[in-house]
DNA sequence: GCCAACGTTGGC
DNA sequence: GCCAACGTTGGC
């Protein structure tokens, strides 16, 4: 089982708003990066644990866990016209972007800041902290999983 | 295929 | 709001 870091803005889509959805559960929408498209349609599976991290915050770093529970189909924000994500080249018999469905497992008792986690070295390697890295999906490794959980 | 111009992300 | 570090677009 694979894990993974998903950044969100938090004025736009938080943790809570994620608690707050039916079933705990929504569509990761409006991903419209490459890199980011693939991992979502090629490799994230269902039952894979997901770091929600909040970015462009006044408290950015990660603040909780969902998991899989349904793997990628095409996005339907990429065919509305009235959606701030709608992409006229995307078409539905070939459909350019997609989505994986996310459910809230459980929310920390406070956010592992973005500032604590640059102070570990042992998470100098992780993608989030390279960089110029704005990739809004990324894979964690088992061993940063680990090490951040011992953070809580 | 090159690369300049433009757009976006996201920390600060 | 600024701006570095990308990614994308499109003319050539």
């Amino acid at each position: 089982m694979q894990k993974w870091l998903m950044k969100s803005e938090p004025n736009e889509f938080s943790i809570d708003d994620l608690k707050a959805c039916p079933k705990q559960t929504d569509m990761w929408d409006g991903i419209r990066n490459y890199q980011a498209r693939n991992m979502i349609r090629d490799t994230i599976k269902k039952g894979d644990l997901v770091f929600f991290y909040h970015s462009n915050c006044a408290l950015i770093g990660i603040v909780g866990i969902m998991e899989v529970v349904k793997e990628a189909y095409p996005d339907p924000t990429a065919f509305e016209q009235n959606d701030k994500h709608f992409d006229p080249k995307s078409d539905p018999d070939n459909p350019r972007w997609f989505v994986v469905d996310l459910k809230f497992k459980r929310k920390f008792d406070r956010t592992i800041s973005l500032h604590e986690l640059k102070e570990h070295k042992q998470l100098e390697d992780m993608r989030l902290l390279q960089k110029g890295n704005r990739l809004s999906i990324m894979p964690i490794e088992d061993l940063e999983w680990d090490y951040v959980l011992g953070l809580e």
